[in-house]
RNA sequence: GUGAGCGUAGCUCAGGUGGUUAGAGUACUGGAUUGUGGAUCCAGUGGUCGGGGGUUCAAGUCCCCUCGCUCACCCCA
């Protein structure tokens, strides 16, 4: 029979890896309760209906890119493939709108999203998620941008870009579709096919194209700033000044466009030059109109999502990590006969704070010392026979060779007085 | 969904135009060193050559199909 493998698009973060992660979101965490946000833990799937009135039906991510199912209750269900509709269903259906504003969340877990792998991207990806409802103050949007730089500026990461634009609202965009269509219409024939199909549906997205055809044509294109109605002009130049007032360092491009339906107003988006095509490390803006679409009252929002696994390829492109992997500190070898005093041992050492193993094999001293510098332990603890007999216990530093034999009862302060020394 | 590249040991990879029993390095286990790691040397374990079919006296090698991985498009974090 073969062998099962996991499924396309997902795979296992293990030691060599997992820590990495666990950086990464106990530094959001820090920024978190720095920034006043609370952590959410909320359900990895919901039912359908939020995602296709949240994002939007025509959406690609509802549109093809869904993990949807029929539960046995005859639900339809679809495991999330973001945290924002998520967040504002949660809030609202806990009552937290008739509760003091804003109201500021945060979380990160697994998203699901049935798309082609790539650099960067998978079908199960993990991300974080910082949202602020309830208030529509374009100083939230600042902070929320601002929030996000500062988890990567406690990471280390450099060479990031952020940009910012705004889509307007219900009011003003379709004046801006008219603009643009008008200005592309004589120029259909400059386009790529796949921007020509985006006239009908949406002609935004083709400020979006890569192409470099595409592109010469949408620089002249008219910016979505000079459509803009009255408030979020100035909604839009309240963040921009904002940010610069921060000492941010962010361009207006008004090209960015967002992807999903919920978004009005302040687009953002920080792009990594160490990713590949994927190159966006963190993208979010303002939803003023998420709430409505999903049945509730008119509530205002702005956040952003981030990508884990994007950060940490960032990361280990930059170099940027401090420290490293946890280990072992002290391994403690056995012989026949000796186990349950190695097994007390480790369990004093644990006690005190002392990251330990234990040797389980009938491997020879010789081995067991191979396996310990090997993993990295910083001591080594031999109780074999001659220890036994004596009921001491060798302690050695790996480090310079030195070793010293004690009585049992004291080698964990030995160890520890050991460890101080290092520690200077 | 579309395109390109790649699938040989746990990992990194050799295997000219088909030709005996498929190799190396590394890792793992053991030994040289019978209670002491990192170095060196020796030995051993480890392979349905991604899978299926075809051509051939003979296929890791050629042909077809399929699966998987990677990168890119679309879209997004």
């Amino acid at each position: 029979m073969e062998a099962i493998k996991a499924p396309k698009g997902t795979y296992d973060v293990l030691g060599s890896e997992s820590w990495k992660w666990a950086r990464v979101v106990n530094t959001a965490r820090s920024v978190a309760e720095d920034f006043g946000f609370k952590e959410a833990i909320l359900p990895i799937f919901e039912h359908t209906e939020l995602f296709s009135r949240g994002i939007g039906d025509a959406t690609d991510v509802v549109e093809k890119e869904m993990y949807t199912f029929t539960d046995r209750g005859g639900r339809s269900i679809t495991l999330r493939p973001e945290l924002t509709a998520s967040m504002m269903r949660s809030y609202l259906e806990n009552g937290l709108n008739h509760g003091p504003q804003p109201v500021k969340l945060w979380g990160w877990g697994p998203m699901f999203r049935y798309e082609r792998p790539q650099k960067g991207r998978n079908r199960q990806f993990a991300q974080i998620d910082f949202e602020i409802l309830g208030v529509s103050s374009p100083f939230a949007d600042i902070e929320t941008i601002d929030s996000s730089m500062e988890i990567y500026r406690r990471l280390g990461l450099s060479n990031l870009q952020v940009l910012i634009n705004s889509v307007g609202c219900p009011k003003c965009r379709p004046n801006y579709r008219e603009t643009l269509k008008k200005f592309f219409e004589s120029r259909l024939g400059d386009l790529c096919e796949t921007c020509r199909e985006r006239f009908d549906r949406n002609p935004l997205r083709i400020l979006d194209c890569k192409k470099t055809e595409c592109g010469k044509l949408t620089d002249s294109a008219p910016p979505v700033i000079d459509s803009l109605c009255d408030e979020c002009g100035e909604h839009f130049r309240t963040v921009e000044r904002g940010l610069a007032k921060l000492g941010a360092d962010v361009r207006v491009d008004n090209k960015l466009v967002r992807g999903l339906d919920y978004y009005t107003k302040t687009a953002y988006e920080i792009l990594s030059g160490d990713l590949g095509a994927q190159n966006a490390v963190c993208g979010g803006g303002r939803y003023d109109n998420l709430a409505e679409a999903i049945g509730g009252p008119e509530v205002p929002g702005v956040g952003f999502a981030s990508g884990i696994e994007r950060i940490v390829i960032t990361m280990e492109a930059q170099g940027v990590f401090m420290g490293g992997e946890p280990q072992t500190e002290v391994f403690v070898i056995s012989t026949a006969g000796s186990e349950y005093a190695a097994s007390l041992l480790v369990h004093e050492l644990r006690a005190k704070g002392i990251a330990s193993d234990m040797n389980f094999t009938a491997r020879s001293i010789k081995a067991q010392m191979k396996y310990a510098s090997q993993r990295g332990a910083k001591f080594v603890c031999i109780i074999g026979e001659d220890e036994m007999s004596s009921g001491s216990a060798t302690v050695k530093n790996m480090s310079d060779g030195s070793q010293e034999t004690t009585p049992r009862d004291l080698a964990t302060a030995k160890i520890l007085s050991w460890k101080e020394a290092l520690a200077k």
